[in-house]
RNA sequence: GCGGUUGUGGUCUAGUGGUUAGGACGGUAGCUUCCCAAGCUACCUACCCGGGUUCGAAUCCCGGCAACCGCACCA
């Protein structure tokens, strides 16, 4: 489906929508609405389901989202989350200042001034490398973060959170003495980040705040126990730097084994394998839409050691897109923290060293991934549009209906209220016909369909007490108890596994 | 942010200086005892926003906002 066409279908049944309509919209902005609220909801539980059930010894914490300045100097955003930009007032192309002044300044711009950049271009005669005229125009100062006066004097500053992941940094002390002063410790955040997009665009791919799923898995790098053989034979779509730099452009299935033969360490194999696991597993995707893209050295940040962007081939975004990462970033951040707040920030592990952990960083993007699931799951099947979500997911499990409303309606009104009280969130809908009821429901994405008809109500009929349920993929129809009914949608509906609090 | 294209009910669209702004789908209510978007009746909902031109603007002009495509950007 194209892009429009999707996001349409969306917008019409309230999953999604554009932040101040009666405004004219605000770019990069959007609200949920109840069923796009639910499945949001539905894929952070499963996100939380999964990954911190890798491991008893990670955890879910819930941080604040302003940053006082001094984490984001010490983070390296302030400095370098900015993008310095010259713009060419000939023909009006414009391109980052590092990329312009590469030849002349071997050393990057960070940290430069927009006046220092300007007379950089100046006295080295830099000429556009578009139309080739010596137009380039000083750079304006632009910093993907929001900032904030805070404070009564307003002298001092804080920013929104670009990434959740500098929180989970900042807790790591106090989750070490909170937890049981043992590596690997896991935290994992749901949160917002905040980024002053110059074009947000391609609805929630490019978005000015968005929600961000990470796990950051601190850890001995001489010390990382894991199951490897467990995972060994599993067979990953990956697409290698070194490949691509010879050409190849489609990924590979490539076994574990082979990769950490191939001098990627076993502990971030592994991990890729758990972090393919979700998106294939978990969410749905079919294995030939999904490849793991190796950034190369040049293209990765500079902190980040090891660096697989997770892309789906999504039809709406005309490609591939990435949805999810696996970073391993060393002991930057912790570091970086340690210096910038005057604090050491190490542990002792139990053979006496005196350590700063290193991280492993798995993200996953949630907004990104309501659109990928949108994009891959819906389609047309002959006159139907239906949506294709795993039952788990599905913002309405179950929907009842009465075959006929004034004469079923009174008792599938109450079979809703009974599945409610049984924790199944249930939906009752009598409008319309029968049909079209189902038509709603599997543009949806709802799993099961339930109707009550007058077999049910017959004392004398065989089929008295059982309902019709119905599937969505296959239309099929099957009659069940209806005692029986709550305990069937859960069980269709049960997270991959259980982990605290979820 | 630059260039191009576009903006009419919830969705898709007709209308291009004077229309009761039309249709389809949808939604609601009713009729129809109805297991895959049937039919009938009634009702609901729109010219993106602000200026200007004009006797008169949904229509023409300017500005803004938003979307799509391309460029740039995406730490």
């Amino acid at each position: 489906m194209k892009i429009e066409e999707l996001y349409a279908l969306l917008r019409r049944r309230g999953l999604l929508w554009p932040t101040a309509e009666v405004y004219g919209s605000a770019a990069g902005l959007y609200d949920y609405g109840p069923l796009g609220h639910a499945l949001k909801r539905r894929l952070e539980m499963a996100w939380e389901s999964w990954f911190l059930g890798l491991s008893e010894d990670y955890y879910r914490i819930e941080p604040a989202e302003i940053l006082p300045e001094p984490v984001v100097r010490a983070s390296g955003h302030l400095a370098n989350f900015t993008d310095p930009e010259v713009s060419c007032a000939e023909c009006h192309a414009s391109f980052r200042a590092e990329t312009v002044l590469e030849k002349v300044r071997p050393v990057g711009v960070d940290g430069l001034s927009s006046e220092e950049i300007g007379r950089l271009i100046a006295d080295n005669q830099v000429r556009c490398p578009s139309c080739g005229k010596r137009a380039l125009e000083v750079p304006r100062p632009f910093n993907l973060m929001f900032e904030l006066d805070w404070g009564a004097a307003g002298k001092e500053h804080a920013y929104l959170a670009p990434e959740t992941a500098q929180a989970s940094y900042l807790a790591f002390p106090r989750m070490w003495d909170v937890g049981r002063h043992s590596l690997p410790l896991g935290i994992g955040v749901i949160g917002h980040a905040y980024r002053n997009e110059i074009a947000p665009r391609q609805v929630l791919f490019r978005m000015r705040s968005f929600t961000q799923a990470e796990l950051q898995i601190f850890f001995d790098p001489e010390h990382f126990d894991l199951p490897f053989p467990s995972v060994a034979d599993e067979r990953l779509p990956v697409l290698r730097a070194s490949d691509r730099a010879r050409g190849l452009a489609a990924p590979e299935l490539v076994s574990a084994r082979a990769l950490v033969e191939s001098g990627l360490p076993e502990f971030y194999v592994y991990h890729l394998v758990q972090e393919l696991r979700f998106f294939r597993d978990v969410l749905g995707y079919p294995t030939e839409r999904i490849r793991l893209f190796e950034k190369s050295e040049s293209e990765r940040a500079f902190y980040n050691r090891i660096q697989f962007d997770v892309e789906v081939n999504l039809e709406s975004l005309g490609g591939f897109r990435e949805v999810g990462a696996l970073h391993y970033r060393g002991d930057y951040d912790l570091r970086r923290h340690g210096e910038g707040s005057g604090k050491e920030i190490a542990v002792t592990v139990p053979d006496g060293r005196r350590i700063v952990p290193h991280v492993l960083e798995l993200t996953v993007g949630i907004d990104r991934n309501f659109w990928a699931l949108a994009d891959l799951g819906i389609g047309a099947e002959g006159e139907r549009t239906l949506w294709r979500l795993p039952a788990y997911l599905a913002p309405v499990p179950v929907a009842v209906f009465p075959l006929i409303a004034k004469a079923h309606g009174t008792e599938a009104r109450a079979l809703v209220e009974e599945l409610r009280g049984a924790g199944v969130p249930a939906l009752y809908d009598a409008g319309g016909t029968i049909g079209k009821r189902y038509a709603r429901m599997d543009e949806v994405g709802t799993p099961l369909c339930v109707t009550v008809d007058g077999e049910t109500l017959d004392p004398a009929h065989p089929h008295h007490g059982t309902v019709t349920v119905r599937e969505r993929d296959t239309k099929s129809q099957e009659r069940v108890p209806a005692g029986e009914l709550a305990a069937r949608v859960a069980s269709r509906v049960k997270l991959p596994r259980a982990v605290m609090a979820s």
